[in-house]
DNA sequence: GATCCACGGGAATACACGGATG
DNA sequence: CATCCGTGTATTCCCGTGGATC
C-alpha cells in the first residue's frame, strides 16, 4: 500500500471498521500514479517520446486498445510525470503573449469528453498550456484559435498534446481531431488515445505513429485488483480466490472488474458485513452490463444529464416500457427541473450516444401507429448511482 | 455588445401497419 | 404481388431565446 492510501485511510477512520474506506481507490474511473503490469507498454510509450528528451517533438501518435486495458491510466500517469518531471529543469513562464523556454516541450493533457466543440478543445489545450486563466465565455472561436497560435508561434515553445477519449460518440474522432490541430501550428504535436482497431480507421486519418495496449492478462488484472482492495476496502476484505474469479469474470477489462469490485463492496457494506462473500461477488458482476459503458464516460456528461440519467435509473420497470412513460415519470421526480421536452430530447440523446439503449417492443398486433421503445442504461448502475449520490448529497 | 452554450419547443421526417390501388 | 396511401406514433432536426461571462 502507498503512503498516500495509508494516511487517506488514516484520515478518513472515523473508529468503526468500515469494509468500504476509500470509495476513490476502488472508482474504475479514477487511476492511479503508478499503473502496475503495464511495463512492456510504457516502454514503448518512452520509445515514443523519446525526442522530447533531445527538445524536440515526437510526430503525432494514435494509441488504442480494448475498454478496460490502462489506456487513460498509462497516459495519465506518463504525462503527468513528464509535466512533473520538464518543469522542474527550467524556470518556464508562460503568458499568453510570451512563453519563455529552453526549449524543452510542455505536456497537456485533454479529456476529448470535455472538449467537444472546436472552441472547447482549443480551450482546453490553451488552459494546460499557459499560466493565467482562460476565458470560457464572451470571446469567439476565432479570438481563442489565435491566442493558442500566439502562445506557441514566436518563441519557439512546443507542446505536446494528449487527446484522451476520442472517437466515442460525442467526441471527435482522429480525422476530426487531426483538422482542428494540424493547422494550429508546427510546435504542437498530439498524442490521441481511442478504443477505435486502427484497422477499421481510413488509412488517411491514421497518424504516422500507432502504439497498441493490449487487454490485461489474467494476473495482471488480478495484481491489479489486489492493490485497489487493498488500498480502498478494510483488511482481508477479498479473498484471494474471488478475486481470482472476478478477474476471471472480467476477461481483461480492469474497468469492469472495479465496477463489479464497487458493486460486491457497496452490496456487503450495505449489509454490515466485514467482507466481501461470494453472493456480493456475483451481484456485483451482475450488475454490470457487457459490454458496460465506462464510468468515466457517463461522469463526463453536462450535470443535466445526469440528473435525468440518475432519475431513470430509479424508474420501476413499467414507467421505462417507452420513451414517453419514462419522459414524464424524469420530468416529475424529485431534483429535476426540466421540461418534458427537455427531458424527451435528452433521453434520446442518451441512446443516440449509448449510453443507453432503445429496445422496441416485439408489439403485440391490434395497437396503431409506430411502436414505442423501451430504455435500459448500458451503464453500471449502481456504480453511478453510489458515485453521484456521494458527490451531490455530501 | 459579443460570445458560447443549454433549454425548450415545434416542425419535419421516419416508421409501422392495414387497406386500397395498379 | 408490389406499391402507394392514410393514420397515428416515434424520432430526429433545427433554431430562437436567454443566462452567464467577458
Amino acid at each position: 500500500m502507498d503512503l498516500k492510501s495509508r494516511i487517506r485511510r488514516r484520515q478518513r477512520n472515523d473508529g468503526s471498521t468500515r469494509l468500504v474506506v476509500d470509495y476513490d481507490a476502488i472508482n474504475p474511473a479514477v487511476h492511479v500514479e503508478e499503473p502496475t503490469g503495464r511495463g512492456p507498454v510504457l516502454e514503448r510509450l518512452l520509445d515514443y517520446v523519446d525526442p522530447v528528451f533531445d527538445g524536440d517533438l515526437p510526430p503525432d501518435a494514435y494509441v488504442f486498445g480494448p475498454s478496460g486495458s490502462g489506456k487513460s491510466a498509462i497516459v495519465t500517469a506518463l504525462f503527468e510525470q513528464l509535466r512533473r518531471v520538464f518543469s522542474q529543469t527550467g524556470s518556464i513562464i508562460h503568458t499568453s503573449t510570451r512563453v519563455l523556454t529552453d526549449d524543452t516541450p510542455t505536456f497537456v493533457y485533454v479529456d476529448a469528453r470535455g472538449a467537444a466543440s472546436d472552441f472547447a478543445l482549443y480551450h482546453a489545450i490553451l488552459d494546460g498550456l499557459v499560466e493565467e486563466t482562460v476565458p470560457e465565455q464572451g470571446i469567439g472561436l476565432e479570438s481563442i484559435r489565435s491566442r493558442l497560435q500566439q502562445a506557441l508561434e514566436p518563441y519557439d515553445s512546443s507542446v505536446l498534446v494528449a487527446v484522451d477519449h476520442v472517437g466515442e460518440p460525442e467526441t471527435y474522432d482522429l480525422a476530426e481531431l487531426a483538422g482542428r490541430l494540424a493547422p494550429t501550428s508546427d510546435s504542437l504535436r498530439w498524442t490521441a488515445i481511442g478504443r477505435g482497431d486502427p484497422a477499421s480507421i481510413e488509412a488517411d486519418d491514421l497518424p504516422p505513429e500507432r502504439i497498441e495496449v493490449p487487454a490485461y492478462e489474467r494476473h495482471a488484472l488480478v495484481d491489479i485488483v489486489t492493490e485497489r482492495a487493498s488500498n480502498g476496502l478494510a483488511r482481508r476484505a477479498l479473498q484471494h480466490e474471488e478475486t481470482r474469479r472476478l478477474a476471471s469474470w472480467a476477461d481483461g477489462n480492469a474497468h469492469d472488474a472495479l465496477a463489479a469490485l464497487f458493486v460486491a463492496a457497496d452490496r456487503a457494506a450495505a449489509a454490515d458485513r466485514s467482507r466481501i462473500h461470494n453472493e456480493d461477488l456475483t451481484a456485483g458482476m451482475d450488475g454490470i452490463p457487457r459490454p458496460s459503458v465506462p464510468i468515466g464516460r457517463v461522469l463526463a456528461l453536462s450535470d443535466t444529464r445526469k440528473v435525468v440519467l440518475r432519475a431513470l435509473i430509479d424508474l420501476d420497470e413499467d414507467e421505462r416500457e417507452s420513451v414517453d412513460a419514462a419522459t414524464a415519470a424524469i420530468a416529475a421526480s424529485e431534483g429535476v427541473d426540466l421540461s418534458e421536452s427537455t427531458v424527451k430530447r435528452f433521453l434520446y440523446e442518451l441512446a443516440e450516444a449509448g449510453i443507453t439503449e432503445r429496445v422496441s417492443h416485439p408489439r403485440s398486433t391490434r395497437e396503431i401507429g409506430r411502436p414505442p421503445s423501451r430504455v435500459e442504461p448500458r451503464i453500471p448502475a449502481l456504480v453511478f448511482r453510489q458515485l453521484y449520490d456521494l458527490q451531490s448529497g455530501g
